[in-house]
DNA sequence: GAGCGTTATGTTAGCGCTGTCATTGATCAT
DNA sequence: ATGATCAATGACAGCGCTAACATAACGCTC
């Protein structure tokens, strides 16, 4: 007869103690043996694994976690999932967690600091190791929670503001300035803008600043705007670039506010008989894949969206514990020159 | 002089106890406060939340998950990040979990089982309320984790083989079949196919095998192939759409393994000038919101990839514990006719 | 063969929280 | 009054594991 437990035991659970004692072995003995840690005998090994295959024991982290003090969690807090970019710096996390037992945990904002907030205490209630979070706009008490926590905090995709802890990104106000440079002198002068709502996303907008400071240097000012109210897409690209040209104001080069709606712009062009370049030239910001593979390559900027995740993971696992200095790292970004600007 | 803590206290963490304290209630009330339990006088959830503001208290939710051996942690395992299917997927399941507090941790298994074995591993060490895996191709010891684990497990994206519990998706050799008898009656009949890889991805080639069943059955066959050694990408689609046109067999239609490879198909055909449709029918797989943005729109079929996710979500937070019997939710799909075929 | 470093194992005491089972006053019908 | 019910709170014993500190068992050296 077996004493009740309190829990209803679904599946009579398999514990540590449960394996110590058909191995005949204490606990922490097994304990050190599913961690590799302490000089355990082959003969004792080879008996527990007998066991804990046997009983197909798996190790409990959250007690394991509690006892220690210490989680393999690093927490995620990104904008979105629908915008292509920020799959690609959680595969960067991903690709830079590999190979550690760090277990990311991904929750989404969508774009709201509000929400961000909750996300943040939720994802610090599992004591994570870490937390990555993108962008840097943040409610104060959740930059408080994040401050006073004492683990390492990393910032993505900016580097303009101050962070935290981390920051890991590019300068959105210099990649905007040096496209504007470039397609001046590319010898455009008849600038347009096609962009998406800023309000959300406001490194679109530092982008767009940057481009005018760079315009204005040479005497020069974005002529037409073409704003879509909502979120980037290439659907909308193609309407706003529709927009831009159906405007009396003649431009000769559009700036998108990133490659999404740029991509729309080239669909445009494509379906209307627009000569690209010639009769209108098409910009972009991130540097898709796709872009590489449209009928005409597309002119834009790469952001490293990859490596800023990757990089990200790297300074955290470099030190776990937060350093009394920040720490900011330039991914950088490359202007490729394609065959639509 | 305080008792020396057997860990470094980076930061003095605030414990419920050291609230309890402070608002001079048990520890117990402050746990129900903080879960909303239990009945709770006005007076002392006010003193009592004076106190949490003011330390800044985060409950600890590994210890609260060992005491009641319960966790909100949705295990997730996809096989990539890159495919833009996967996230779409992700986005559904958060779409699921919002206003729950469940919590998804998402592990990647580059399309390999035994990677997927480790990472089904390291989720259950957590304890998680369900497990959601993309994919029925497990290894034999994942399986029996799987399926002994007691908790909720869907995998997602097929319905045709037999699944563990829940099953949420389409049938891909049907979606097949049903591609290859609507290209028929749109009058082709000289079918090639384009594709990627088939080892890593079983659910492209059960499509093939729907589609070819749907030729043979109206005497026909696919006359020529082009399939890339390597994932599915626009760029491999322009590749491999290059290739079968330079190929002798002429073939008034080509079906493709995705919708990624079908829009590089689009793109080889609008810059080499090759009469879509008329010179070459196009036919895609997935349904991708890009398909409709391009100058043409393409012919596909619409997989529901957010609606897989979310009906996972839904059909686990419908019953958290296992039910005796398995439960198939067909997402259906559906023919979308663009302007490529 | 006493002394010493190693290697292998065990004992003890929690980690921070929650389930269970009291306990205490109020409120209320009889 | 008098038990019966209920709202509000608390005491206590773990959940399954690990850090820290023993302890034991084995060579070694000189």
């Amino acid at each position: 007869m077996k004493e009740r437990s309190r829990l209803p035991d679904h599946k009579a659970k398999v514990t540590l103690s449960e394996v110590a004692k058909l191995a005949d072995v204490s606990e922490i003995t097994v304990s050190r043996i599913m961690r590799n840690k302490g000089p355990i005998s082959d003969s004792t090994r080879e008996k527990v694994m007998a066991v804990v295959n046997r009983l197909g024991y798996v190790p409990n982290r959250i007690a394991g976690s509690l006892a220690s003090a210490t989680s393999n969690i690093i927490g995620v807090a990104i904008p979105s999932l629908s915008n292509i970019v920020f799959p690609e710096v959680l595969r960067g996390i991903h690709a830079g967690l590999k190979g550690t037992d760090f277990q990311p945990v991904v929750g989404v904002t969508d774009y709201n600091i509000n929400t961000e907030e909750t996300l943040v205490r939720s994802l610090m209630a599992w004591k994570p190791a870490a937390m990555i979070l993108a962008g840097f706009d943040h409610t104060e008490p959740a930059r408080q929670i994040l401050l006073q926590s004492g683990i390492r905090v990393a910032e993505l995709m900016d580097i303009d503001p101050e962070p935290i802890d981390i920051a890991v990104g590019l300068s959105h106000r210099s990649a905007g300035y040096d496209s504007g440079r470039h397609l001046i002198e590319r010898g455009y002068r008849r600038f347009g803008y096609v962009g998406h709502n800023w309000s959300a996303d406001k490194r679109a907008k530092v982008r767009y600043d940057g481009l005018c400071q760079a315009l204005s240097e040479a005497g020069l000012s974005v002529i037409a705007h073409s704003i879509v109210d909502g979120p980037s897409s290439t659907l909308a690209g193609r309407e706003m670039t529709a927009n831009l040209l159906a405007d009396k104001t003649a431009v000769d080069v559009a700036v998108y506010s990133n490659d999404d709606m740029a991509i729309g712009g080239v669909f445009h062009c494509l379906g209307a008989g627009i000569a690209l370049r010639h009769r209108l030239a098409i910009f972009g910001f991130n540097g898709l894949e796709l872009g590489d593979a449209l009928p005409m390559t597309l002119s834009t900027v790469r952001s490293n969206r990859f490596l800023i995740g990757k990089i990200a993971v790297d300074k955290i696992l470099d030190n776990l514990s937060r350093r009394p200095e920040r720490c900011i790292v330039d991914t950088g970004y490359e202007i490729i020159v394609g065959e639509t600007a």
